[in-house]
DNA sequence: TGTACATCAGTGAACGCGCGTTCACTGATGTAC
DNA sequence: TGTACATCAGTGAACGCGCGTTCACTGATGTAC
Protein backbone atom coordinates (compact mmCIF):
# COMPACT_ATOMS: atom_id res chain seq x y z
CA UNK A 1 0.00 0.00 0.00
CA UNK A 2 3.01 2.09 0.13
CA UNK A 3 3.23 2.47 -3.74
CA UNK A 4 0.75 5.09 -5.17
CA UNK A 5 -0.92 3.83 -8.06
CA UNK A 6 -1.93 5.38 -11.45
CA UNK A 7 -5.86 4.46 -10.09
CA UNK A 8 -7.08 5.49 -6.82
CA UNK A 9 -9.70 2.94 -6.50
CA UNK A 10 -11.61 4.97 -4.01
CA UNK A 11 -10.40 8.35 -4.42
CA UNK A 12 -14.23 9.54 -4.38
CA UNK A 13 -14.12 8.94 -0.56
CA UNK A 14 -11.15 9.93 0.20
CA UNK A 15 -11.86 13.31 -1.65
CA UNK A 16 -14.68 13.56 1.03
CA UNK A 17 -13.00 12.38 4.02
CA UNK A 18 -10.15 14.83 2.97
CA UNK A 19 -12.52 17.64 2.73
CA UNK A 20 -14.62 16.96 6.09
CA UNK A 21 -10.73 17.47 7.58
CA UNK A 22 -9.96 20.67 6.05
CA UNK A 23 -13.69 22.06 6.68
CA UNK A 24 -13.15 21.39 10.51
CA UNK A 25 -9.75 22.56 10.31
CA UNK A 26 -10.32 26.15 8.00
CA UNK A 27 -13.66 26.22 7.67
CA UNK A 28 -15.88 26.07 4.24
CA UNK A 29 -14.66 29.35 2.99
CA UNK A 30 -10.61 28.11 2.43
CA UNK A 31 -11.77 24.83 1.45
CA UNK A 32 -10.39 25.10 -2.09
CA UNK A 33 -10.66 22.05 -4.68
CA UNK A 34 -6.92 22.22 -4.64
CA UNK A 35 -6.35 21.46 -1.09
CA UNK A 36 -9.04 18.94 -1.08
CA UNK A 37 -6.89 17.34 -4.12
CA UNK A 38 -3.74 17.92 -2.49
CA UNK A 39 -4.61 16.36 1.08
CA UNK A 40 -6.02 13.25 -1.01
CA UNK A 41 -2.65 12.82 -2.81
CA UNK A 42 -3.66 13.53 -6.48
CA UNK A 43 -3.45 16.50 -9.08
CA UNK A 44 -5.79 19.50 -8.90
CA UNK A 45 -7.65 18.16 -11.58
CA UNK A 46 -8.53 14.95 -10.44
CA UNK A 47 -11.67 15.57 -8.43
CA UNK A 48 -13.38 16.52 -12.08
CA UNK A 49 -13.60 13.00 -12.08
CA UNK A 50 -16.00 12.29 -9.48
CA UNK A 51 -17.68 15.83 -8.58
CA UNK A 52 -18.80 18.80 -11.16
CA UNK A 53 -17.72 21.16 -9.51
CA UNK A 54 -16.48 22.69 -5.80
CA UNK A 55 -19.85 23.08 -4.91
CA UNK A 56 -21.40 19.89 -5.52
CA UNK A 57 -18.07 18.20 -3.50
CA UNK A 58 -19.36 20.65 -0.49
CA UNK A 59 -23.01 19.15 -1.07
CA UNK A 60 -21.77 15.87 -0.78
CA UNK A 61 -19.48 16.67 2.38
CA UNK A 62 -23.11 18.21 3.95
CA UNK A 63 -24.99 15.47 2.96
CA UNK A 64 -22.80 13.24 5.29
CA UNK A 65 -22.78 15.77 7.98
CA UNK A 66 -26.92 15.37 8.48
CA UNK A 67 -26.53 12.02 8.56
CA UNK A 68 -23.72 12.15 10.75
CA UNK A 69 -26.24 14.49 13.36
CA UNK A 70 -29.50 12.51 12.38
CA UNK A 71 -27.48 9.09 13.89
CA UNK A 72 -26.74 10.82 16.52
CA UNK A 73 -29.97 12.27 17.32
CA UNK A 74 -31.59 8.98 17.13
CA UNK A 75 -28.88 7.78 19.42
CA UNK A 76 -30.16 10.21 22.17
CA UNK A 77 -34.03 9.35 21.21
CA UNK A 78 -33.20 5.67 21.48
CA UNK A 79 -32.47 5.67 25.28
CA UNK A 80 -35.84 3.87 26.10
CA UNK A 81 -35.01 3.94 30.14
CA UNK A 82 -36.09 7.62 29.96
CA UNK A 83 -38.99 9.59 29.40
CA UNK A 84 -39.70 10.67 26.45
CA UNK A 85 -39.62 14.24 27.96
CA UNK A 86 -36.00 13.79 28.57
CA UNK A 87 -35.05 11.76 25.63
CA UNK A 88 -35.85 15.35 23.97
CA UNK A 89 -34.02 17.79 25.88
CA UNK A 90 -31.18 14.68 24.97
CA UNK A 91 -31.89 15.31 21.03
CA UNK A 92 -31.47 19.15 21.83
CA UNK A 93 -28.34 18.64 24.15
CA UNK A 94 -27.09 16.31 21.19
CA UNK A 95 -27.79 18.82 18.27
CA UNK A 96 -25.97 21.91 19.96
CA UNK A 97 -23.10 19.43 21.47
CA UNK A 98 -23.52 18.35 16.93
CA UNK A 99 -22.56 22.08 16.43
CA UNK A 100 -19.77 23.01 18.59
CA UNK A 101 -17.89 20.09 17.97
CA UNK A 102 -18.19 20.68 14.10
CA UNK A 103 -18.56 23.95 13.72
CA UNK A 104 -17.56 24.61 10.27
CA UNK A 105 -19.77 21.38 9.21
CA UNK A 106 -23.14 22.84 10.60
CA UNK A 107 -22.32 26.59 9.30
CA UNK A 108 -21.80 24.76 5.67
CA UNK A 109 -25.19 22.06 6.35
CA UNK A 110 -27.81 24.95 7.32
CA UNK A 111 -25.59 28.54 5.66
CA UNK A 112 -26.49 30.54 2.51
CA UNK A 113 -24.13 28.91 0.19
CA UNK A 114 -25.86 25.49 -0.28
CA UNK A 115 -29.39 27.09 0.76
CA UNK A 116 -30.79 25.77 -2.33
CA UNK A 117 -30.89 22.45 -1.30
CA UNK A 118 -32.95 21.51 -3.82
CA UNK A 119 -30.18 21.28 -6.28
CA UNK A 120 -28.79 18.52 -4.40
CA UNK A 121 -31.29 16.02 -3.81
CA UNK A 122 -28.93 13.75 -1.98
CA UNK A 123 -28.51 16.69 0.66
CA UNK A 124 -32.02 17.57 0.72
CA UNK A 125 -32.93 13.76 1.58
CA UNK A 126 -30.30 13.86 4.33
CA UNK A 127 -31.33 17.00 5.65
CA UNK A 128 -34.91 15.97 5.79
CA UNK A 129 -33.84 12.63 7.50
CA UNK A 130 -32.20 14.25 10.08
CA UNK A 131 -35.56 16.50 10.76
CA UNK A 132 -37.81 13.48 10.96
CA UNK A 133 -35.91 12.26 13.91
CA UNK A 134 -36.90 15.27 16.03
CA UNK A 135 -40.24 15.66 14.67
CA UNK A 136 -40.98 11.71 15.36
CA UNK A 137 -39.27 12.16 18.18
CA UNK A 138 -41.88 15.30 19.86
CA UNK A 139 -45.01 13.57 18.36
CA UNK A 140 -44.19 10.93 21.07
CA UNK A 141 -43.85 13.28 23.59
CA UNK A 142 -47.59 14.83 22.34
CA UNK A 143 -48.98 13.28 19.18
CA UNK A 144 -51.04 16.71 18.41
CA UNK A 145 -48.75 18.88 19.49
CA UNK A 146 -45.59 17.21 17.67
CA UNK A 147 -45.10 18.87 14.54
CA UNK A 148 -45.38 22.61 16.50
CA UNK A 149 -42.93 21.19 19.07
CA UNK A 150 -40.55 20.10 17.18
CA UNK A 151 -40.58 23.26 15.28
CA UNK A 152 -40.05 25.43 18.28
CA UNK A 153 -37.25 22.79 19.70
CA UNK A 154 -35.79 22.83 16.80
CA UNK A 155 -35.43 26.88 16.66
CA UNK A 156 -34.12 26.69 20.65
CA UNK A 157 -31.74 24.33 19.64
CA UNK A 158 -30.68 26.11 16.24
CA UNK A 159 -30.49 29.51 17.76
CA UNK A 160 -28.60 28.13 20.70
CA UNK A 161 -25.59 26.54 18.71
CA UNK A 162 -25.61 29.42 16.49
CA UNK A 163 -25.14 31.71 19.03
CA UNK A 164 -22.52 29.27 20.96
CA UNK A 165 -20.49 28.42 17.52
CA UNK A 166 -20.57 32.87 16.91
CA UNK A 167 -18.94 33.33 20.14
CA UNK A 168 -21.86 35.37 21.05
CA UNK A 169 -21.94 34.23 24.30
CA UNK A 170 -18.49 35.29 25.54
CA UNK A 171 -18.17 38.48 27.90
CA UNK A 172 -22.01 39.14 28.04
CA UNK A 173 -22.19 41.58 30.64
CA UNK A 174 -25.03 38.47 32.50
CA UNK A 175 -23.44 35.04 33.03
CA UNK A 176 -24.11 32.27 30.72
CA UNK A 177 -24.29 28.94 31.74
CA UNK A 178 -22.58 26.22 29.68
CA UNK A 179 -24.66 25.57 26.05
CA UNK A 180 -25.32 22.21 26.72
CA UNK A 181 -26.94 23.04 30.09
CA UNK A 182 -28.94 25.76 28.55
CA UNK A 183 -30.18 23.34 26.16
CA UNK A 184 -31.48 21.14 28.84
CA UNK A 185 -33.45 23.69 30.51
CA UNK A 186 -34.68 25.56 27.75
CA UNK A 187 -36.09 22.72 26.10
CA UNK A 188 -37.31 21.69 29.77
CA UNK A 189 -39.04 24.77 29.99
CA UNK A 190 -40.81 24.90 26.11
CA UNK A 191 -41.86 20.97 26.85
CA UNK A 192 -43.82 22.63 30.51
CA UNK A 193 -41.92 20.50 32.31
CA UNK A 194 -40.20 21.40 35.74
CA UNK A 195 -36.96 22.35 34.33
CA UNK A 196 -33.98 20.65 36.32
CA UNK A 197 -30.90 18.82 34.70
CA UNK A 198 -31.21 15.58 36.65
CA UNK A 199 -34.96 14.49 36.95
CA UNK B 1 -24.08 68.92 -6.43
CA UNK B 2 -23.43 67.85 -10.11
CA UNK B 3 -19.64 68.65 -10.37
CA UNK B 4 -17.42 65.65 -8.70
CA UNK B 5 -14.89 67.50 -6.18
CA UNK B 6 -11.39 66.35 -6.15
CA UNK B 7 -12.46 66.05 -2.46
CA UNK B 8 -15.40 64.18 -1.79
CA UNK B 9 -15.99 65.67 2.12
CA UNK B 10 -18.12 62.79 3.15
CA UNK B 11 -16.77 59.68 1.84
CA UNK B 12 -16.55 57.50 4.86
CA UNK B 13 -20.14 57.87 5.14
CA UNK B 14 -21.09 57.07 1.06
CA UNK B 15 -18.50 53.96 1.75
CA UNK B 16 -21.16 52.92 4.50
CA UNK B 17 -24.19 53.66 2.79
CA UNK B 18 -22.68 51.66 -0.73
CA UNK B 19 -21.39 48.74 1.65
CA UNK B 20 -24.76 48.36 3.18
CA UNK B 21 -27.01 48.71 0.16
CA UNK B 22 -24.40 45.79 -2.16
CA UNK B 23 -24.25 43.95 0.82
CA UNK B 24 -27.81 43.82 0.85
CA UNK B 25 -28.26 43.00 -3.07
CA UNK B 26 -25.32 40.31 -3.29
CA UNK B 27 -24.18 39.64 0.22
CA UNK B 28 -20.97 39.47 2.07
CA UNK B 29 -19.19 36.77 -0.03
CA UNK B 30 -19.79 38.98 -3.03
CA UNK B 31 -18.73 42.20 -0.48
CA UNK B 32 -15.34 43.42 -2.38
CA UNK B 33 -13.56 46.68 -1.78
CA UNK B 34 -13.21 47.70 -4.91
CA UNK B 35 -17.09 47.50 -5.72
CA UNK B 36 -17.95 49.53 -2.79
CA UNK B 37 -15.15 52.16 -3.88
CA UNK B 38 -16.71 52.46 -7.41
CA UNK B 39 -20.75 52.58 -5.86
CA UNK B 40 -19.37 55.65 -3.96
CA UNK B 41 -17.95 57.09 -7.01
CA UNK B 42 -14.26 57.26 -6.12
CA UNK B 43 -11.09 54.96 -6.80
CA UNK B 44 -10.84 51.54 -5.68
CA UNK B 45 -7.56 53.09 -3.62
CA UNK B 46 -9.43 55.57 -1.61
CA UNK B 47 -11.42 53.39 0.72
CA UNK B 48 -7.87 53.06 2.67
CA UNK B 49 -7.52 56.77 3.37
CA UNK B 50 -10.80 55.37 6.11
CA UNK B 51 -10.79 51.74 6.71
CA UNK B 52 -7.17 50.11 7.54
CA UNK B 53 -9.04 47.13 5.57
CA UNK B 54 -11.92 45.28 4.13
CA UNK B 55 -12.32 43.75 7.38
CA UNK B 56 -12.25 47.25 9.28
CA UNK B 57 -15.44 48.51 6.92
CA UNK B 58 -17.47 45.07 7.34
CA UNK B 59 -17.28 45.45 10.92
CA UNK B 60 -18.33 49.38 10.79
CA UNK B 61 -21.40 48.20 8.51
CA UNK B 62 -22.31 45.17 10.83
CA UNK B 63 -21.69 48.34 13.71
CA UNK B 64 -24.41 50.18 12.03
CA UNK B 65 -26.70 46.89 11.91
CA UNK B 66 -26.16 46.59 15.60
CA UNK B 67 -27.73 49.80 15.79
CA UNK B 68 -30.93 49.71 13.61
CA UNK B 69 -31.97 46.49 15.54
CA UNK B 70 -31.39 47.68 18.33
CA UNK B 71 -33.79 50.54 17.65
CA UNK B 72 -36.31 48.50 16.58
CA UNK B 73 -36.53 46.15 19.71
CA UNK B 74 -36.36 49.11 21.71
CA UNK B 75 -39.44 50.78 19.45
CA UNK B 76 -41.15 47.62 19.78
CA UNK B 77 -40.55 47.42 23.71
CA UNK B 78 -42.02 51.38 23.98
CA UNK B 79 -45.35 50.23 23.32
CA UNK B 80 -46.58 51.61 26.95
CA UNK B 81 -50.02 50.11 25.97
CA UNK B 82 -49.15 46.53 25.90
CA UNK B 83 -48.12 44.33 28.52
CA UNK B 84 -44.83 43.25 29.29
CA UNK B 85 -45.44 39.82 28.04
CA UNK B 86 -46.93 40.89 24.53
CA UNK B 87 -43.97 43.12 24.72
CA UNK B 88 -41.40 40.66 24.78
CA UNK B 89 -43.34 38.99 21.64
CA UNK B 90 -43.34 41.79 19.68
CA UNK B 91 -39.57 41.90 20.46
CA UNK B 92 -38.95 38.65 19.07
CA UNK B 93 -40.94 38.91 16.21
CA UNK B 94 -39.17 42.58 15.52
CA UNK B 95 -35.73 40.24 15.53
CA UNK B 96 -36.81 37.68 13.18
CA UNK B 97 -38.64 40.37 11.06
CA UNK B 98 -35.13 42.21 10.98
CA UNK B 99 -32.92 39.15 10.02
CA UNK B 100 -36.09 38.45 6.83
CA UNK B 101 -35.96 42.03 6.02
CA UNK B 102 -31.95 41.94 5.79
CA UNK B 103 -30.48 38.69 5.16
CA UNK B 104 -27.05 39.54 4.68
CA UNK B 105 -26.64 41.90 7.33
CA UNK B 106 -27.76 39.64 9.50
CA UNK B 107 -25.23 37.20 8.77
CA UNK B 108 -22.33 39.36 8.58
CA UNK B 109 -23.74 40.56 12.43
CA UNK B 110 -23.74 37.08 14.02
CA UNK B 111 -21.15 35.19 11.50
CA UNK B 112 -17.96 33.75 11.92
CA UNK B 113 -16.35 36.40 10.04
CA UNK B 114 -16.70 39.35 12.77
CA UNK B 115 -17.26 36.64 15.54
CA UNK B 116 -14.08 38.28 17.53
CA UNK B 117 -15.67 41.48 18.13
CA UNK B 118 -13.30 42.60 20.77
CA UNK B 119 -11.22 43.42 17.76
CA UNK B 120 -13.65 46.02 16.88
CA UNK B 121 -15.08 47.84 19.85
CA UNK B 122 -17.58 50.00 18.66
CA UNK B 123 -18.80 46.96 16.91
CA UNK B 124 -19.06 45.00 20.61
CA UNK B 125 -20.44 47.63 21.99
CA UNK B 126 -23.42 47.91 19.34
CA UNK B 127 -24.23 44.26 19.69
CA UNK B 128 -23.92 44.95 23.77
CA UNK B 129 -26.13 47.67 23.27
CA UNK B 130 -28.58 45.45 21.23
CA UNK B 131 -28.62 42.54 23.81
CA UNK B 132 -28.91 44.82 26.92
CA UNK B 133 -32.75 46.12 25.27
CA UNK B 134 -33.70 42.24 25.53
CA UNK B 135 -32.30 41.64 28.85
CA UNK B 136 -33.79 44.93 30.55
CA UNK B 137 -37.60 43.88 28.55
CA UNK B 138 -36.99 40.09 30.04
CA UNK B 139 -36.25 41.63 33.11
CA UNK B 140 -39.61 44.06 33.47
CA UNK B 141 -41.67 41.06 32.71
CA UNK B 142 -40.15 39.32 35.38
CA UNK B 143 -37.00 40.69 37.74
CA UNK B 144 -35.59 37.58 38.85
CA UNK B 145 -35.69 35.15 35.79
CA UNK B 146 -34.41 38.01 33.50
CA UNK B 147 -31.73 37.11 32.21
CA UNK B 148 -32.52 33.49 31.98
CA UNK B 149 -35.76 34.45 29.70
CA UNK B 150 -33.88 36.40 27.86
CA UNK B 151 -31.36 33.81 26.49
CA UNK B 152 -34.29 32.03 26.02
CA UNK B 153 -35.89 34.21 23.97
CA UNK B 154 -32.37 35.38 22.19
CA UNK B 155 -31.98 31.79 21.00
CA UNK B 156 -35.41 31.06 20.28
CA UNK B 157 -35.76 34.30 17.65
CA UNK B 158 -32.07 34.24 17.02
CA UNK B 159 -32.82 30.32 15.79
CA UNK B 160 -36.01 30.96 14.07
CA UNK B 161 -34.30 33.84 12.00
CA UNK B 162 -31.63 31.83 11.18
CA UNK B 163 -33.51 28.77 9.84
CA UNK B 164 -35.93 31.37 8.14
CA UNK B 165 -33.45 32.99 5.56
CA UNK B 166 -31.50 29.69 5.49
CA UNK B 167 -34.62 28.42 3.47
CA UNK B 168 -34.80 25.42 6.15
CA UNK B 169 -38.44 25.49 6.46
CA UNK B 170 -38.82 25.69 2.67
CA UNK B 171 -40.27 21.99 1.42
CA UNK B 172 -40.78 20.53 5.05
CA UNK B 173 -42.73 17.78 5.42
CA UNK B 174 -45.14 19.34 7.66
CA UNK B 175 -47.02 22.67 7.59
CA UNK B 176 -45.02 26.06 8.84
CA UNK B 177 -46.74 29.23 9.80
CA UNK B 178 -45.01 32.22 9.11
CA UNK B 179 -42.00 33.24 10.58
CA UNK B 180 -43.46 36.22 12.59
CA UNK B 181 -46.39 34.07 13.83
CA UNK B 182 -43.85 31.09 14.74
CA UNK B 183 -42.07 33.65 16.76
CA UNK B 184 -45.10 35.22 18.64
CA UNK B 185 -46.12 31.98 19.67
CA UNK B 186 -43.26 30.31 20.33
CA UNK B 187 -42.24 33.49 22.37
CA UNK B 188 -45.48 32.66 24.48
CA UNK B 189 -45.10 29.55 25.04
CA UNK B 190 -41.59 30.32 26.19
CA UNK B 191 -43.53 32.84 28.56
CA UNK B 192 -45.73 30.60 30.18
CA UNK B 193 -48.77 32.93 28.33
CA UNK B 194 -51.43 31.13 26.73
CA UNK B 195 -49.90 31.31 23.43
CA UNK B 196 -52.74 33.26 21.24
CA UNK B 197 -51.53 35.99 18.71
CA UNK B 198 -54.09 38.34 19.57
CA UNK B 199 -54.37 38.71 23.48
C1' DT C 1 -5.38 90.17 3.07
C1' DG C 2 -1.46 87.34 1.25
C1' DT C 3 1.54 83.87 1.27
C1' DA C 4 4.28 79.79 2.40
C1' DC C 5 3.82 75.39 3.65
C1' DA C 6 2.19 71.18 6.08
C1' DT C 7 -1.34 68.05 5.82
C1' DC C 8 -5.07 65.69 3.98
C1' DA C 9 -7.78 62.94 0.54
C1' DG C 10 -7.92 61.67 -3.63
C1' DT C 11 -5.78 58.99 -8.30
C1' DG C 12 -4.23 55.24 -11.24
C1' DA C 13 -0.77 51.93 -12.21
C1' DA C 14 1.13 47.92 -10.54
C1' DC C 15 2.06 43.80 -7.60
C1' DG C 16 1.45 39.05 -6.31
C1' DC C 17 -1.66 35.68 -5.36
C1' DG C 18 -4.61 31.65 -5.55
C1' DC C 19 -8.53 30.27 -7.32
C1' DG C 20 -11.94 27.23 -10.46
C1' DT C 21 -11.94 25.27 -14.54
C1' DT C 22 -10.40 23.45 -19.19
C1' DC C 23 -7.62 20.82 -22.16
C1' DA C 24 -4.85 17.45 -24.53
C1' DC C 25 -2.50 13.80 -22.89
C1' DT C 26 -1.32 9.08 -20.92
C1' DG C 27 -1.35 5.09 -18.17
C1' DA C 28 -4.44 1.44 -16.32
C1' DT C 29 -8.43 -1.42 -16.57
C1' DG C 30 -11.93 -4.37 -18.31
C1' DT C 31 -14.21 -6.96 -21.78
C1' DA C 32 -15.66 -9.21 -26.33
C1' DC C 33 -14.16 -12.68 -29.12
C1' DT D 1 -5.46 -18.11 -22.78
C1' DG D 2 -4.43 -14.04 -25.90
C1' DT D 3 -5.33 -10.06 -28.00
C1' DA D 4 -7.45 -5.82 -29.74
C1' DC D 5 -9.69 -2.06 -28.34
C1' DA D 6 -12.99 1.00 -25.84
C1' DT D 7 -13.33 3.22 -21.67
C1' DC D 8 -11.98 5.03 -17.45
C1' DA D 9 -9.19 7.81 -14.10
C1' DG D 10 -5.44 9.98 -13.61
C1' DT D 11 -1.60 14.08 -14.97
C1' DG D 12 0.30 18.70 -15.53
C1' DA D 13 0.32 22.86 -18.09
C1' DA D 14 -2.32 26.69 -19.01
C1' DC D 15 -6.18 30.10 -18.99
C1' DG D 16 -8.50 34.11 -17.29
C1' DC D 17 -10.08 36.35 -13.48
C1' DG D 18 -10.68 39.49 -9.66
C1' DC D 19 -9.11 40.31 -5.49
C1' DG D 20 -6.61 43.14 -1.42
C1' DT D 21 -3.11 45.98 -0.93
C1' DT D 22 0.90 49.16 -1.93
C1' DC D 23 3.03 53.00 -3.96
C1' DA D 24 4.41 57.38 -5.80
C1' DC D 25 1.84 60.95 -7.24
C1' DT D 26 -1.21 65.20 -7.29
C1' DG D 27 -4.81 68.32 -6.35
C1' DA D 28 -7.35 70.59 -2.47
C1' DT D 29 -7.55 72.41 2.07
C1' DG D 30 -6.38 74.75 6.22
C1' DT D 31 -3.47 77.49 9.09
C1' DA D 32 0.49 80.33 11.09
C1' DC D 33 2.35 84.55 10.47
Amino acid sequence: MSTKPYHHGNLRDSLLDAAAQLLAQNGAQALTLREVAKAAGVSHAAPYHHFPSREHLLAAVAAQAFAGLAAAMAAADADGARSQGLRLMDICEVYVEFARARPAQFRLMFGPLLAQKSRYPDLKQAAEAAFNVLVMAATDFDAERGPELALTGWSLAHGLANLAIDEAFTDLPIAVPAPAVLARAMAARMLGLQGGVDQ
